[in-house]
DNA sequence: CGACATTAAATTGTTGACACTTTACACTCG
DNA sequence: CGAGTGTAAAGTGTCAACAATTTAATGTCG
């Protein structure tokens, strides 16, 4: 075998282990709803669920929190994180210095290929928009942030990017825009896109940071709306 | 028992269980260098240390992998993270934004007993500074920048931040600033500092943005001074 | 002498059993 | 009845033993 020949990395030794496997499997549950948010993992019947014993399970647990997504509590057993309006207000903060830096990043290196498929994703966001079409417009907005991050092209960046959506993932209500926002929403895309095209990296950070932050206050908005309505059903 | 009057919580209930003492432990064996950076760790041995069985151990490691402080290869064991000069380049990027971030928050709700703990910062900096005393600079340094970060006021920020701040600690190489640079260094705090007094969150943004940059290319610059002497003695 | 196959040792992976703690339930007493 | 107590069940915490894999060492052949 040349050493130098392949530029593969020999990491096909078995890149994964049943503690991972499980991690992979328990959050998916978590993010599907499987697991009701709040509740508790009961580690024996979890365990039985998969067929094998409690340690590995609880290895997968340990991963679990040190992520985000479940609290562990000694003696207690473990929960489901469930994340108070104040997390979230806190997460989106964070959320919008990340995203804002990624839109910097990417501004300032950014070539036409990359600048097209963001055209080409506010033009589908548009149409989903006009056609007050949320569930189409979900993941397309979606693909549009984690695209940015993706192409700033720093990896630390986009692991902690994507580990704060998903443990906002944990906040429902919040999932859903109504009417009208989503044109708003995306009119702040537009100028996003804009920046980025013109390679002016502190318009990009600037545009992105209040992007996000725009999108905290309408969450915020909704979720008072909500509470009062919660209040008078009381 | 009057359950309002107590402001107190009742998570006296144990708040610590064997993994997270054996994590506190294992991660300060890792940053007190008492692990050596890219070893690997002995399950076996680790566990007798401690007295305990491998269980517990095991647990511990699964949760510093996700703090990003030991890497996991199924199989072949837990070895303490080394990372490259891109790696900790991409975290000063993301650390500069974070900071940058906190800067922006606490310039927009600070009052005067905050403002006068930096300057009493600054100063002593100034006097270590002064008298190329890295010994003394280097705490005060730390204290700093992470009063800034907890005085923002977003938990989820100070989490983020220290985090990074912990992995980079895995950088070693980086920490020393000669001569100068630590007045250079001093200077651009004292610009943070006027920028948070001032209440000016763009000031205080970029100033602070820059400053970490600035951190960043000048270990840069030693880094690369250091791989060429490496490569002459080679 | 070096490359390769074979075997033994060391180390990780997983399990089931047991100890301890918490929780739920029934019971007693005021 | 209701508060409090005691007991049983359920669940978590820890361990030591066994299985599987990797690594090191040994021996063999070209």
């Amino acid at each position: 075998m040349s050493p130098s020949s392949a530029a593969h990395d020999v990491s096909f030794l078995r890149l994964t282990s049943l503690p991972m496997l499980l991690e992979r499997e328990i959050e998916s549950m978590i993010l599907d709803g499987r697991l009701s948010i709040g509740g508790r993992i009961n580690e024996n019947q979890l365990a039985a669920t998969f067929g094998v014993s409690r340690g590995p399970v609880r290895e997968a647990l340990r991963s679990l929190e040190a992520l985000g997504l479940v609290e562990l509590l000694p003696n207690r057993g473990v929960f489901i994180r469930s994340l108070d309006i104040a997390q979230v207000v806190e997460m989106y903060g964070v959320r919008a210095a990340l995203f804002g830096y990624a839109a910097q990043l990417l501004a300032s290196r950014t070539d036409a290929g990359e600048v097209a498929r963001l055209r080409t994703l506010l033009d589908e966001m548009t149409e989903a928009a006009q056609a007050h079409d949320f569930d189409r417009y979900y993941p397309l907005n979606f693909a549009f942030h984690d695209f940015i991050v993706e192409q700033a092209g720093n990896g630390v960046l986009t692991a902690q990017y994507r580990g704060l959506v998903k443990q906002l993932r944990l906040y429902r209500a919040g999932n859903l825009m109504t009417g009208n926002t989503l044109e708003l929403s995306n009119e702040e895309h537009a100028r996003i896109v804009e920046a980025i095209a013109r390679r002016d990296a502190a318009s990009a950070y600037q545009t992105s940071f209040d992007h996000v932050e725009r999108g905290k206050e309408r969450l915020l908005a909704r979720s008072v709306s909500l509470a009062r309505a919660e209040e008078r059903r009381a």
